[in-house]
DNA sequence: AAGAATATATACCATGCAGTATATAGATTT
DNA sequence: AAATCTATATACTGCATGGTATATATTCTT
């Protein structure tokens, strides 16, 4: 059974985690998370025990929910190539995934911290890399059950897939256009028919 | 000839237009630039009416520069395939070029002004259609002179093109690996020769 | 249900913030 | 060189910031 202090501090990191990931850990004023909250600052330093400690909460839930929803796909039963192209699907509506989030954690939260906050750009580099590695796990499994034609190592294409993606969310945040990620998946599912496939 | 006035405006956007990019709009405090400029609020606020006016000249700053260097490589003699092969040599060392602006102003102002500042959101969204359109415009030539052969409209294309050096350019700030832009741009060249090539 | 332990609210602190009014210094014009 | 005009420095707002000490609720244990 969960206590009511455990269901209150998951309450802050849930309510707080798009605040963080839209306005930036700078951009992010206690204040601001009193009134989403509707608690006071008493009950946010007795859960946690800085801003810091708050912000790195808030990034850790919306990076496991990325990280599950990735799994999520990679899991799709069938080839490998099933479980790429579950992923590209994902990705074209990612918009839509990111929004109660509050936009992308890996872009918002590594391109903000990048500067400001040593550990949360830590945390995001480590993200970032947990996610190719997923990625191309499935790749170097595909091509030992002969699945698919690797054409680089496992890993290089995985970095090159993301690579992409990550450009057009990039892409579809600045300009506040989805096609970014619409084209791009389009464009990568072309590659990798005419590059993977056996 | 350049009044004092003149100059002593153009220093101040030279100096704080790198503090913005990397610290973010918000992250940048008023104090920050008086610090690195050595001038006083006094001379700040003479010059611009307020913070927001000062971070909109130094993205335009920082804007126009880039745009110059993209110019630059695009005005190379030679075919439009020479034109876009000195482009993105000039991406595999943005890394370099961009170090003295504080990154890249596009994804950094793109990302950190996305929820906090509208005017510069819209200014970095203008900027980064501006750089597609300039790519789109050689591919355009190269097909009309049948230098070279476009799967899609010269705008997808270029789009296209952008998108990935955009994903390079963030997988290079988050993990500070420029790795990324090595190895984004030998692919994209692999795909232009394979793609464009009559 | 009473008492102990814990969690939240209140009130406060020092500091930093963007911005301004005014004084002083410097440049430009005559 | 004097007078005028302009640019910069100084000193000061009022407000928001992150954080804390303490009082008050609320929950948990017995």
């Amino acid at each position: 059974m969960t206590t009511k202090a455990e269901r209150t501090t998951a309450y802050i990191i849930e309510t707080v985690a798009p605040i963080f990931n839209k306005l930036g850990y700078v951009g992010t004023s206690m204040s601001d998370l009193t009134k989403a909250t509707g608690l006071t600052k008493g009950a946010l330093y007795g859960n946690f025990e800085n801003k810091e400690a708050l912000a790195l909460s808030a990034f850790e839930y919306n990076s496991k929910r990325l990280l599950k929803a990735i799994d999520d796909q990679l899991d799709t039963k069938g080839t490998s190539m099933d479980k790429l192209f579950a992923l590209t699907k994902f990705y074209r509506n990612y918009d839509v995934f990111t929004l109660e989030m509050g936009g992308c954690p890996i872009l918002n939260v590594g391109v903000d911290a990048q500067n400001n906050n040593r550990l949360l750009a830590a945390a995001v580099k480590e993200t970032l890399k947990t996610i190719e590695g997923k990625i191309a796990l499935v790749l170097e499994n595909g091509a030992k059950n002969n699945e698919l034609n690797l054409p680089v190592t496992p890993l290089q294409f995985a970095k090159q897939f993301y690579t992409m993606i990550q450009g057009a969310i990039a892409g579809a945040t600045i300009t506040k256009d989805r096609k970014y990620l619409v084209n791009t998946v389009a464009y990568l599912e072309v590659l990798m028919k005419r590059e993977l496939k056996k």
